[in-house]
DNA sequence: GGAAGTAAGTTCAATCTGTTTACTTATTCG
DNA sequence: CGAATAAGTAAACAGATTGAACTTACTTCC
């Protein structure tokens, strides 16, 4: 026999059931409302085929019925919701200064969040805190009577495709972490998807699967914080990530933006992480890392060495928009990260440069929009909630319904 | 019925079925020689479902049966490859200075190429003379008996996901350019599958659809000619390329590399192709671009100027290829386009370049492997018939056989 | 040389899936 | 109130994969 190579994806007609029925689930969570009908057309199956798998996703917990349709001259459809109340999604995001916590419905409405201040430590201590916080998490009455499909952690570093090791965190000063096998031992009685991801990977997949209605086809995150990341989702069938064999896909904070500059704490030249990022500012104006730059530089903003870096970080995150944009064209740009609440005076020449130059290539035609969440405390967090939710759908069988439903 | 939504996939037995048999198609595709039981092992099938499955590829003349394989203690296997003398496939590329044919086996073969200088002229003007050239050359021996798959054409441009329409081929001076539609009166006869896209993406999805074995995750091609472009294809499954929206992804030409730097004609300033690039290098040292660039380089590598030049656009080349590693991290990266034919002065600086830094962010693990391709002349025509094959063996129905076959 | 063992490939009834066709239900329009 | 229209359901049907039994073909061992 020959030597390595990948598997092909075949299936049985178990696995076909399982693909209509992931469909048909996607079509009513993207547009809440539909009636059989709709999914008969829209995914291109039988009335009868979409009725019993329909009346198996009731059954299971994940749909409900709502109310009758208006009629268009014969019998009016019966709305098709998914089952807010049934299950839940945790997620949960490892941060330099803090552990956040949510738990959303299948629908991403947040049920519980949860910021707890927590120093960089060991992964061990950190899984620990995480444990006994998710435990504690999990008791809250929003929760008790629900079924959980699955946890999902958003880090900040680098994780390979198959996800189940941290290789680097260097704000973290972690390396080569299984986490989620450090985690599992306090969270004995937990099933369902285990996953980790990359903070700013996770957050690009929440953006764009956690939305109604009609979806970009791409979405770019760039997360702004102490490192600067980006995660970009594609989301012609289910979101796809792009992640790189090394999981270093994204890793624009250390993109050379200026020849021969500063020296990067990754031992190159000129990064944009030397030009934009926690770290850089906190250098340049000589505030400690353990306090908050937020809280330490608001009372600052008139004096003109501030002024003047912040400008000069925004311009340079601008050029980096440009050159993500030139990369990657996604069709949306979606900005977080603790950066963002230095305000203006740093978003504005971001946002100015990027708008300046973004059509030079295709003309006036079409713009790229770019979005800034202004507090994105939990935007990482509920991103990996939303790839335990994608996950549960998508690859392994549907599970069955423990808690009493219709 | 709410607002506009994607479809999603679902599908009935005869989708089953047509996944099946493409999967087994691939399976034998990546690793010739193959019998019915590893594929069944391999494509977690039965031996009756292959069995029956395999008949069928071997009657349609995708397949044949080759050579007894070893036993290992019982009966032996009847290795299975591609049937390399049924189909064949058709790439061309628009190029500036030439019209590039090409024509491949399924296995990626080459059987026929043919290179024409054609000089920049209208859409209409160069699809006439492309598909002339095309109906002689499906006109050689070699083709006469075998049945044509489908036409792909690269060009050196952008190309939205739909891939209908060139938007923008600054180089070509078109824009808004329906060159399939353009190209069909001329070839009437031609059936089944046709398709354009942009160079350096259709080499991209080529050099890793057409490779045997243990494939790489993901390659990223960087085409280094009179303007700079790149493509990344990911082979998880199928190979897919990232396009982006507009069809920008990968324009890595007109990223900012140099802040400040001199204008280039995108009105932009600092961009990668003003300092590495066919029309820069040109500029600097004073060619015409009639003239062939290498041609009349050659006889000057000694003069310090063209020493000096070709050093700082490897440089920045080096610089380029390691940006790209940091936001598309691909698993290999092969570097093609008439630049290469510049030779050390010019790529060795590059090289130099990339082996310095790349493993900055991730220890000295992992490197990622960099190639190049000396002469490129063929490379994208042939990622476009990549296409073609991809296309057949996915997307559609699988034809009939129409001429005689084992 | 022959019998036993092992593995590849085939055959065919059984099972399971989506489809087709006919039917019931529920609303609007005249 | 009846005809028309459309949503949803039930039962027979078509088809693809399966599982078990079978055939084929080679190796090993006595």
């Amino acid at each position: 026999m020959p030597g390595s190579y990948q598997n092909q994806k075949a299936g049985d007609l178990n696995f076909l059931k399982r693909l209509n029925l992931s469909a048909i689930l996607e079509t009513v969570r993207r547009a809440p409302g539909v009636t059989r009908a709709d999914i008969a057309t829209q995914a291109q199956l039988t009335k009868a085929t979409v009725g019993t798998a329909v009346q198996s996703l009731l059954n299971q917990g994940w749909l409900k019925e709502g109310e009758l349709q208006k009629s268009s001259g014969g019998r009016p459809g019966r709305a098709l919701h998914l089952n807010d109340d049934h299950y839940y999604l945790l997620g949960a995001e490892v941060g330099v200064h803090g552990l956040r916590l949510v738990a959303c419905a299948p629908s991403g409405q947040v049920l519980e969040t949860q910021h707890e201040p927590f120093p960089c430590t060991t992964p061990d201590t950190t899984a620990a805190s995480l444990g006994e916080l998710l435990r504690q998490f999990t008791h809250r009455t929003s929760l008790q009577h629900r079924d959980s499909l699955g946890i999902g952690v958003a880090l900040p570093g680098t994780i390979a495709t198959d996800e189940a090791v941290l290789r680097r965190a260097p704000n973290l000063g972690w390396h080569d972490v299984r986490f989620m096998e450090l985690l599992r031992p306090h969270l004995p009685e937990a099933t369902g998807v285990w996953l980790m991801d990359n903070e700013a990977k996770a957050a690009a997949f929440g953006e764009l699967y956690f939305r109604t209605g009609a979806i970009p086809e791409s979405l770019l995150y760039v997360s702004a914080g102490t490192g600067i990341g980006s995660g970009l989702a594609e989301g012609r069938h289910l979101p796809l990530l792009t992640r790189g064999v090394q999981g270093l896909a994204g890793e624009i904070g250390h993109t050379v933006l200026q020849p021969g500059g500063l020296y990067c704490h990754c031992g190159n030249r000129g990064c944009a992480e030397t030009l934009v990022s926690g770290w850089s500012i906190r250098a340049t104006l000589g505030i400690d890392e353990k306090d908050d730059l937020i809280n330490r530089l608001t009372p600052r903003l008139q004096e003109p060495m501030v002024v003047h870096t912040l400008r000069r970080a925004g311009e340079a995150l601008g050029m980096l928009l440009l050159n993500l944009h030139h990369t990657q064209n996604p069709a949306e740009i979606v900005l977080g990260g603790s950066l963002t609440r230095l305000g203006p005076l740093f978003l504005d020449p971001a946002l100015t440069y990027f708008e300046a130059h973004q059509h030079r290539l295709l003309g006036t035609a079409q713009r790229v929009s770019l979005r800034v969440i202004e507090d994105s405390t939990f935007v990482a967090a509920r991103g990996a909630a939303a790839q335990v939710l994608a996950r549960a759908i998508h690859d392994q069988a549907l599970p069955q319904a423990t808690h009493g439903s219709s």
